[in-house]
DNA sequence: GTAAACTCTGGACTTGAGTCCAGAGTCAAG
DNA sequence: CTTGACTCTGGACTCAAGTCCAGAGTTTAC
């Protein structure tokens, strides 16, 4: 495959794929005669991978030890060195986290239905400024 | 309260408190005469909600919207309007597609132990085409 | 055998989220 | 008081992860 259908394929642009190969997300990949990078269909998938790790948080630096881990224990695949293992971790880690960030918000909302508001006095309760300004300019 | 002290509360350094200012995630404080920020304590909470919630992958603007959603609902705070909800329905999300990327890597690293690894044929010394066909266990 | 479409390299640019001064004023402990 | 810690502003800087050229070569469909 060439880097075009690739890129296509894996839903992200031309330039993410000399991207991820430039720091290593993708090995380096076989060339035409031409010099035109020649992929192997899996690279498609490597790619929706680090994607969806990359969307869940996780860093490009983190996703590319989680696959080089992958990749070097492929070589002794069916031990137990394979540590995209540890993207699992991370991944249950990442879910009890969130566990806990909706709990508390969840509580938060309550709070604020019952007055008790933990973020009272931001801007409303003390008037003092920031609410006087009428420049709209508001935040974001 | 100081900003220092929020600061170190919420563990954050004084620059990114200002910068959280600047960006809206924080109301402007009051001042003291002397001209220094002056904050409730609530606004250690608030830092922490918003650190939490990018820790979890939201981006800043996302985390600024649904605090002013929840400002400005606070306002009705017993009526419908606080959106602050819309980040429960955000984490449900992400909590599932978590699952979803959990349940891929388990696929995956299964795949591999018998042998069919999808990103076969990444590193060098793939045979040619990345067949990955069944040659027994992993590769190389 | 040509266009149109694709790919190459290398570097510059962008955006998001901070981080780091410099120079000057303020606070609080002794 | 004085001194050392703290705070102010505004702008420059960093780092990650892309994104966008320009100018030149390659492939493919007609």
């Amino acid at each position: 495959m060439k880097i075009g259908q690739v890129a296509s394929e894996a839903d992200v642009t031309i330039d993410t794929v000399r991207f991820y190969e430039r720091r290593g997300v993708l090995p380096e990949p076989g060339r035409r005669p031409s010099g035109f990078r020649e992929y192997p269909a899996s690279t498609v998938e490597r790619i929706r991978m680090a994607r969806m790790l990359q969307n869940l948080g996780f860093t490009l630096d983190e996703i590319i030890e989680m696959l080089h881990a992958h990749d070097t224990g492929t070589a002794t695949c069916d031990s137990e060195q394979w540590r995209l293992e540890g993207a699992l971790d991370r991944i249950d880690a990442k879910i009890a986290e969130l566990r806990r960030t909706r709990r508390l918000i969840s509580t938060t909302i309550k709070e604020c239905r019952t007055g008790h508001c933990r973020f009272a006095g931001q801007l409303e309760g003390d008037r003092p400024l920031s609410r006087t300004e009428s420049d709209g300019r508001g935040h974001r």
